[in-house]
RNA sequence: CGGGACGUGGCGCAGCUCGGUAGCGCACCUGCUUUGGGAGCAGGGGGUCGCUGGUUCAAAUCCAGUCGUCCCGACCA
């Protein structure tokens, strides 16, 4: 491609209101331009960057024996409520009615629709099978964010597993976290896989695949000794030992004007945060419910969403909780209370001399024992993991880290199977529904991410194996004519030998040239001017480290062949 | 959905307080000069000032409403 007849309007500053790298670069180099929020136009470099990860996940996904398909991206609302998902996922999907008066969707994810397909798998003879699509997914984010990061409509490769039974499932599992595992690397993204909750998709096992970064919108619990890793939605810790306060006796300790665990813990006859009870009151599909944690911890809120299987989680009103506890957060308690259902996190198990409130403004319980005092109904995990407490497995601090989620896979066993009603006949001429797994990449967030890991303070700077170009060549003079001949023959020899090359041709100042290529992150860029052409020569520079070499005029095509050969992977 | 900010040529901004013929930088077009790190000079093209309504002789500017965008929190590839 010649840069004169490319349209890659670049931009000496980037939008006002663009905060993440990714997005101020992919916009000033001329790869996407927006529509509207959280809709963007890939432009031509764009497209290719685009192209080229969707090419690498092809092929390693053809390589497990996954085979491609095309489902359609809008699909009657028929098939969700046959899965009960066209009352379960909410807001987030588009929903629009036809001219017949027919709903419709726009596909959020294909789940539904893969299953269908495989309703015509009638034997375990024909399992396994892993199908696959790059599709476009539309959902209504509540809020989209950051460049190609977070948008409402994007390209997924999604696939599915289909097995007989678990250990096959498994299998599958494993093959795909395998793949993921070289796609990233191929990506040069630093992904590390981490357990993870499943959400509302369903489904047990759940893996993400995690790119650290400052723009990620998720926390990951790391051990760096034993290699332990989990999104903090799921991450559990070792509690350190704790002697419990000798208060045996339940007292009404008076706390004029405290409403938190920090003003508590400095009044008369208060408590450490360590011995107070945080009590939260919470709505779970419209049923008001105590969430207890110990005084210093924080409530994850996926894991009471976990724990419970409730959808519509949110904290309750003032006024609901007044309504059903009597008294305003800061003195609220689960002594005594009845009628509501509590769930408690196991930090609190068995302990006693504790401090609460009283579910009176401006009084509290001390010496409070859990056992004894507060009707617990159910025990699970509700706390957040916080950076420093020890590793659950080698007791190592952890650390906690900010990352993108390029990548996520799970179980779903029979979640949809059996809804849609996909079987078949096992050995025994059993009706069985098939086992499914589910596994998707974000594109677009992956070039997303690309960006983000690979950048400096002069633009882009992509690994070979994405780059819109993998070289290219800037004349300095557009006048002088042996450095254009030279150009032209390198370039003609590049493109012959495969190369993905890019000749900048415009008749334009040098400096705008080596700005643009640092710009748009072209990984090699070969300079040919008429200094080193006097002698033969032309210059390599590599845009990731910014090394120039001179390099013998007919030495560079086979030398660039070689390397970008190499950096392909 | 809660909180905050902002809407003026393609991009970045000023003008608004105090209503009176819409301006600057970059980009773009023409010419001349220049030519190894975002050139200089001269000339030129391009804007319903987000939208609707109101106040006024007169609205980018004041008032009301509305739409949109971005950022921070609850959701996900």
């Amino acid at each position: 491609m010649r840069w004169s007849n490319l349209f890659v309007p670049t931009l000496r500053e980037p939008p006002a209101d663009a905060e993440a790298a990714n997005h101020k670069l992919l916009i000033r180099g001329g790869f996407i331009r927006q529509l509207h929020s959280g809709h963007y136009s890939l432009l031509p470099l764009g497209l290719r960057v685009h192209n080229k990860v969707a090419d690498i996940v092809r092929r390693e996904m053809d390589a497990i024996g996954a085979q491609e398909f095309l489902l359609p991206a809008m699909h009657p609302a028929e098939i969700w409520k046959k899965s009960g998902r066209w009352q379960a996922v909410g807001e987030e999907m588009f929903r629009f009615v036809d001219r017949k008066g027919a709903d419709n969707v726009l596909g959020m994810t294909h789940e539904e629709i893969f299953t269908d397909v495989a309703q015509e798998i009638t034997s375990y003879k024909s399992l396994p099978q892993i199908w696959y699509q790059i599709q476009l997914k539309f959902r209504d984010e509540p809020r989209p964010k950051s460049g190609l990061l977070r948008v409402r409509e994007f390209a997924m490769k999604d696939s599915y597993s289909f097995d007989i039974d678990e250990a096959g499932l498994d299998h599958s599992f494993e093959v795909h976290h395998d793949a993921y595992v070289r796609i990233f690397e191929a990506l040069e993204l630093p992904a590390i896989a981490v357990e993870a909750s499943s959400g509302a998709m369903g489904g047990s096992g759940s893996t993400e695949f995690m790119v650290p970064s400052s723009v990620g919108e998720d926390d990951v619990a790391i051990c760096g000794n034993c290699g332990y890793a989990a999104n903090t939605e799921r991450a559990k810790a070792r509690l350190a030992e704790l002697e419990d306060r000798d208060l045996s006796e339940l007292v009404r300790l008076p706390t004029p004007g405290v409403r938190t665990i920090a003003a508590l813990e400095t009044i008369e006859g208060g408590a450490p945060a360590v011995h107070q009870i945080k009590t939260m009151v919470m709505v779970l599909d419209g049923e008001v419910t105590l969430a207890l944690l110990r005084g210093d911890h924080e409530l994850e809120m996926q894991k009471l969403a976990d724990s419970t299987g409730a959808i519509d989680i949110r904290p309750a009103t003032p006024q609901e909780t007044v309504e059903h506890l009597g008294a305003n957060p800061g003195s609220l308690g689960a002594v005594s209370v009845e009628g509501l259902r509590i769930i408690c996190d196991p930090a609190l198990e068995g302990r006693r001399g504790l401090t609460t409130g009283a579910n009176e403004d401006d009084w509290h319980w001390s010496g409070v024992d859990i056992a004894r005092d507060i009707a617990v109904d159910e025990w699970t995990d509700l706390r957040k993991v916080k950076a420093g407490e020890p590793c659950l497995d080698c007791g190592s601090p952890l650390e906690i880290v900010r990352c993108i989620e390029t990548g996520h896979i799970f179980k779903l066993g029979t979640k949809y199977s059996d809804p849609l009603g996909a079987f078949v006949l096992d050995p025994d001429g059993t009706q069985k529904p098939l086992v499914m797994g589910s596994y998707g990449i974000g594109i677009g967030r992956s070039v997303a991410a690309v960006a983000e890991v690979h950048h400096d303070d002069k633009g882009l700077a992509w690994p070979v194996s994405v780059a819109p170009f993998e070289v290219v060549i800037t004349i300095v003079s557009s006048k002088d004519e042996a450095s254009v001949a030279a150009g032209e023959t390198l370039y003609d020899e590049l493109r012959s030998r495969g190369v993905d090359v890019l000749l900048d041709d415009r008749d334009a100042r040098a400096g705008v040239k080596f700005a643009d290529a640092e710009l748009i992150g072209i990984p090699y860029r070969v300079t040919i001017g008429p200094r080193a052409l006097a002698e033969g020569e032309v210059e390599l520079t590599s845009r990731a480290t910014g090394d120039t070499t001179r390099v013998p005029i007919d030495a560079i095509a086979d030398s660039l062949v070689e390397t970008v050969e190499t950096d392909r992977r």
